[in-house]
DNA sequence: ATAGGGTTAG
C-alpha cells in the first residue's frame, strides 16, 4: 500500500519495474507517511537518490531515462550522472555528460563535486586534452584550493602524461596535503616504472610525519616490488606490522606479491598461511607469483583454492593458463579452456590471449589461431602472443604476415612485438626481413633497442651462419652487451662448431662478469661440440667451485596422468626412472626419424648430471 | 542528495 505512494511518486518521472523498487535501499518497512524526512523530500532529490541506486546496479539505461524526465535538474543531479557514469567505466559518457551541462544547464553552475567527478574521467579516458581542458574550467570556476579537486587534477596528470612533471607541480602548489594527495603522487611516479622516485616521496611523506594509512602502504610495498627491493620490501612490512595494518587485505595482497616478485617465495607462502582472511586477489597473487618460477606448486595453490570454496575469475584462469603453458601440459589446460567456455569468460582478453599462448607452447598451433582468430578485440598482447607461436612453430612468414596486419589494424609496435617477429624471422631463416625489421624499429617507430633485441638480432644472423656480422654487431652496440646477447652469441658458435670465436667471445664475458656459471656452461659445451672433452671437463670443474652455481633448468613431464618436475641429471627420488624412460623412447624416436639435433650434447649434459 | 588514493594477468 504505502509502497505503491513510493511508485505513484516517481512514475511522474519515469516507469520504474517493480523489482527494482524493492531492491533499493528505501525505508520500505517503516509507514512512509511517518517519516518525515523521506516525505519531505523533493522530487528532484527522490530522483538523484534513484539514479545513483541505479548506477550501483549498473543500470546505465534506467538512470539516463530518469534524468531525462526530470523536469529540472541541478548541479547534484548533473555531478551524479557523471560520477555514476565514471563509476561504471563509462568515461567517454561521463564526458558528454559534462559538456551536456556546459551546454545545455545555462543555470546550473558547476561546482567541486562535479570537477572531481569529471577530472576522474579524464583520467579514465586517458585524455590529457580533455584533462587540461576541464583544469582551465576549474580555475575558471575558482576551484583552485579545493583538495579534492587539486588530488584529482594530479591524478589525471599523471595518469595521462608521459612523465610526472605536471602532476608534480600540482602537488606541490596545495598548500595542506592529506595522505590521498601522498599516496596519489607515490602511485603516480609507481606506475610510471619509477619504484624509486615513489618511495622517495613515500620517505619524504615520513618525513614530514604526514600519517600513513593502508593505501600507502600498499603502493609503497608495490613500489618495492617494480624495483625488485625484497630489503625496503620487509622494512615497509614492519611498519605495517606497526601501525596494525596487517588486517588490511590489500596491504597483505601487496606484499605477498611484492615477495614472490623478490622471488622470496618462501617469504610468501609464510606471509599467505599468516593472512587471516582471504580474497580472491590474494589467491591470484599468490597463483600468478609461482606460476613462472615453479607452475607445478602454482597448480597446487589452485587446487586448494578450488578445494575451499573460492570461485576462480579471469586472473585466475590467465594465471593457470599460463602454468599449463609452461609446463606443456595439454591436458590441464584443456578441461580449463572448457571450464573458461562454460562460465562464459572465452571472451575475455587476458584469458583468450593466454589460450593462444598455451595451445601454441603445447604444439597446438591451429588451436591458437583458432582463438586469435575468432576474438573481436585484439590488442597488442594478441598479436604478440599468435606471432610467437608461429615463430617457435617454424612459421615466419606468416609471423611476418600477421605483424604487417597488425600495423595496419592501427596498433603501434612495442619492444616485446619486435622480439617476436624477430625471433620468428631467426626461427625460420628470414634473415633480411629480420634484419629489414631491426632497422624501421628505429627509424619508423623510434623504439631504441635494448639488450633483448639486439639478442635476437644476434641470433638472427647467428643462426644464418653470419657469425662474423653478428660480432660486428655486438661491438657496434652502444652499450655494453648483457649474457642474453652473449648467449645468442654463443649458441651461434655451438651450432656452427666456431670454437675460435666462442672462446674469444666467451672470455669477454668471463672477464665482464666471473660469476656467471651459466657462462662456463655454456663454454664447456661449445669445446664438447667440438670434441675437446678436456677442456669442456676443465670448464665444469671450475663451475663447480663456484659458489653462484647456474640454477638449473626444471622440466616436467607427464607420465599416467602424473607429473613429474625434473632436472637435467637428476638421480633423487622414486620417479625419476619414469622420466628416464620417457626421454629415453623420445632419443629413440628422434634417431629413428634421424632428427638432425645435437643429440650427442643432450646425452652428455644427461649422463654428466649437471 | 553529488567527489580522492592502494592489491591480482604478457
Amino acid at each position: 500500500m504505502h509502497q505503491k505512494m513510493t511508485t505513484r511518486r516517481v512514475v511522474q518521472f519515469h516507469q520504474i519495474p517493480q523489482t527494482i523498487i524493492n531492491s533499493l535501499n528505501w525505508p520500505q518497512n517503516s509507514p512512509t507517511h511517518l517519516n518525515p524526512q523521506f516525505v519531505a523530500k523533493p522530487p528532484s532529490i527522490l530522483a538523484t537518490d534513484l539514479i545513483m541506486s541505479y548506477f550501483d546496479k549498473g543500470l546505465l539505461k534506467e538512470a539516463r531515462g530518469l534524468f531525462d524526465e526530470m523536469p529540472e535538474r541541478d548541479v547534484v543531479a548533473w555531478s551524479s550522472m557523471i560520477s555514476g557514469y565514471t563509476s561504471c567505466n563509462h568515461y567517454k559518457r561521463a564526458w558528454t555528460t559534462f559538456y551536456e551541462m556546459m551546454r545545455d544547464g545555462v543555470n546550473v553552475q558547476p561546482n567541486q563535486f562535479t570537477f572531481s567527478s569529471v577530472l576522474k574521467a579524464c583520467k579514465g579516458m586517458r585524455s590529457l586534452s580533455c584533462g587540461a581542458l576541464t583544469h582551465g574550467l576549474a580555475l575558471k570556476h575558482s576551484m583552485h584550493g579545493n583538495l579534492y579537486v587539486d588530488n584529482a587534477l594530479m591524478d589525471m596528470y599523471a595518469t595521462c602524461c608521459d612523465g610526472m612533471e605536471d602532476a608534480f607541480m600540482v602537488f606541490e602548489e596545495i598548500k595542506v596535503k592529506n595522505a590521498v594527495s601522498w599516496t596519489t603522487l607515490i602511485a603516480g611516479y609507481t606506475h610510471h616504472g619509477d619504484g624509486h622516485g615513489g618511495l622517495r616521496i613515500f620517505k619524504q611523506m615520513i618525513l614530514e610525519e604526514a600519517e600513513p594509512n593502508p593505501y600507502s602502504f600498499s603502493i609503497a610495498v608495490r613500489a618495492c616490488a617494480s624495483i625488485g627491493s625484497h630489503v625496503y620490501g620487509k622494512q615497509i612490512h614492519a611498519a605495517v606490522v606497526k601501525h596494525g595494518f596487517e588486517s588490511s587485505i590489500p596491504v597483505m595482497n601487496s606484499i605477498l606479491d611484492m615477495y614472490c616478485s623478490c622471488s622470496h617465495l618462501s617469504e610468501a607462502d609464510r606471509c599467505f598461511h599468516g593472512m587471516p582472511e582471504r580474497n580472491i586477489i590474494t589467491w591470484n597473487t599468490l597463483i600468478a607469483g609461482h606460476e613462472k618460477s615453479d607452475p607445478h606448486e602454482s597448480l597446487n595453490h589452485y587446487s586448494l583454492m578450488e578445494s575451499e570454496g573460492i570461485t576462480p575469475n579471469c586472473f585466475t584462469f590467465t594465471s593457470i593458463i599460463a602454468a599449463a603453458a609452461n609446463m606443456a601440459l595439454l591436458s590441464f589446460g584443456e578441461p580449463v579452456h572448457g571450464k573458461i567456455l562454460r562460465r562464459g569468460l572465452g571472451n575475455d582478453l587476458a584469458v583468450a590471449n593466454a589460450l593462444i599462448d598455451m595451445y601454441a607452447k603445447c604444439g597446438s598451433i591451429v588451436n591458437s589461431f583458432k582463438i586469435f582468430n575468432v576474438m573481436c578485440d585484439k590488442d597488442i598482447v594478441s598479436w604478440t602472443s599468435m606471432m610467437i607461436g608461429y615463430g617457435s612453430h617454424g612459421y615466419g612468414k606468416e609471423a611476418v604476415k600477421l605483424f604487417d596486419q597488425m600495423i595496419h589494424s592501427g596498433i603501434r609496435p612495442d619492444r616485446i612485438v619486435f622480439v617476436a617477429v624477430l625471433h620468428a624471422c631467426s626461427h625460420a631463416g628470414l634473415v633480411n626481413e629480420g634484419l629489414r625489421y631491426f632497422k624501421s624499429m628505429l627509424s619508423d617507430y623510434n623504439i631504441t633497442p635494448d639488450q633483448d633485441i639486439y639478442g635476437c638480432v644476434v641470433d638472427l644472423l647467428g643462426r644464418a651462419g653470419r657469425a662474423k656480422e653478428a660480432y660486428e654487431l655486438i661491438e657496434s652496440m652502444p652499450f655494453m652487451p648483457d649474457e642474453s646477447v652473449w648467449g645468442a652469441f654463443l649458441g651461434a658458435c655451438k651450432a656452427h662448431k666456431l670454437a675460435v670465436l666462442g672462446k674469444l667471445a666467451a672470455s669477454k664475458v668471463l672477464d665482464l662478469r666471473p660469476n656467471v656459471a651459466g657462462t662456463y656452461m655454456m663454454l664447456s659445451n661449445i669445446y664438447a661440440s667440438d670434441g675437446k672433452w678436456g677442456d669442456a671437463a676443465k670448464m665444469r670443474k671450475l663451475m663447480r667451485r663456484m659458489v653462484n652455481k647456474k640454477e638449473p633448468g626444471r622440466s616436467w613431464t607427464e607420465v599416467r596422468n602424473q607429473i613429474y618436475s625434473f632436472v637435467a641429471g637428476d638421480k633423487l627420488g622414486s620417479h625419476v626412472e619414469w622420466v628416464y624412460e620417457v626421454v629415453d623412447s623420445l632419443v629413440l624416436h628422434m634417431k629413428e626419424v634421424e632428427c638432425n639435433l645435437d643429440l650427442h650434447c643432450l646425452v652428455h649434459n644427461l649422463e654428466d648430471g649437471t
